[in-house]
DNA sequence: TTGATATAGTTTCCTGGGAAACTTGTTTGA
DNA sequence: TCAAACAAGTTTCCCAGGAAACTATATCAA
């Protein structure tokens, strides 16, 4: 692509629309999880917990592609909550396991269907195959990129 | 699309991932602009101080998907830092105009090349087709959902 | 053995942005 | 005419998350 850096140009970043984009979609799921008095952070780790069972809270700082100190305060945050619960394992001392309580495992479902609609009034307008391009293109620059251990299935 | 709300279903919601890639792009982006002492949010407006000329804050704050007291905030900053001038208009005291200094002007092209870097660096990995829908799959998103005026030429 | 280093998690400090109160100026309507 | 409503921009308060210092524990090397 040859392009000069003329105003008109400057439309056409991918990273910058997909930004626009994903704010958008992102604050509007927001809202509707926030009636289940849960953030999209939280509900993010809650997903990996759902996922993972017991693991510890560094694994999924990487995996959510957060620091640890972010993680921690998410972890207390879910913890007074009751959805989730902070165990030692004996041997070492540092590590911790966290995991969703049963009270948290309930809501998963509850969350995901927010998501499912979510992704339904944002997404809907696209065609099966504009959506599933969509899914193929995310999954392949998460993969290029190694920003994750997708379930390449 | 029917589904379960199974862990393994969970994997599959567009605003999840759109939202991850777009983390990673952004983060991305924002560690190169930082060298050119601005912010993502600066460079945006930035941008739009470009393609608009003399605007109102209000309209650049409809445009950017942000609040007013935001919007002050960062023209505060490129003030302080020399790219941006505000002006009143002579007639209704509450209003005023900001505009890119010619310190601003001759910025741009440098970080409009920075973006083109930066979608290179992440989105070389698709094939031009790839590229291509996945822009106009965002325009059509952005215009169906009313999300901003955008040149739809 | 014991000091140095590394590691998991926490805490502190700082920044960006939203909500909403606030200021200043304008319009409207009784 | 002039109080009430409104509007643009600012300020204050709050919260989320990153950076990095800090704590406690574990390992490693001399």
């Amino acid at each position: 692509m040859t392009k000069k850096n003329s105003a008109s140009e400057l439309e056409f970043h991918l990273g910058y629309w997909l930004r626009f984009v994903s704010n958008h979609v992102s604050h509007a799921f927001a809202l509707k999880v926030e009636a289940k008095g849960v953030t999209v952070a939280e509900w993010v780790m809650m997903r990996e917990l759902h996922e993972l069972d017991e693991v510890n809270p560094s694994l999924v700082a990487d995996r959510m592609g957060m620091t640890r100190g972010a993680i921690s305060k998410i972890v207390e945050k879910l913890c007074a909550k009751g959805l989730v619960v902070r165990k030692s394992i004996g041997d070492d001392k540092r590590y911790q396991l966290i995991q969703l309580t049963s009270k948290g495992r309930k809501l998963v479902p509850q969350l995901a269907r927010m998501a499912d609609d979510n992704d339904e009034e944002f997404f809907g307008v696209l065609t099966d195959k504009q959506r599933s391009d969509l899914m193929e293109t995310m999954r392949r620059l998460v993969v290029h990129h190694g920003w994750k251990d997708v379930p390449v299935q």
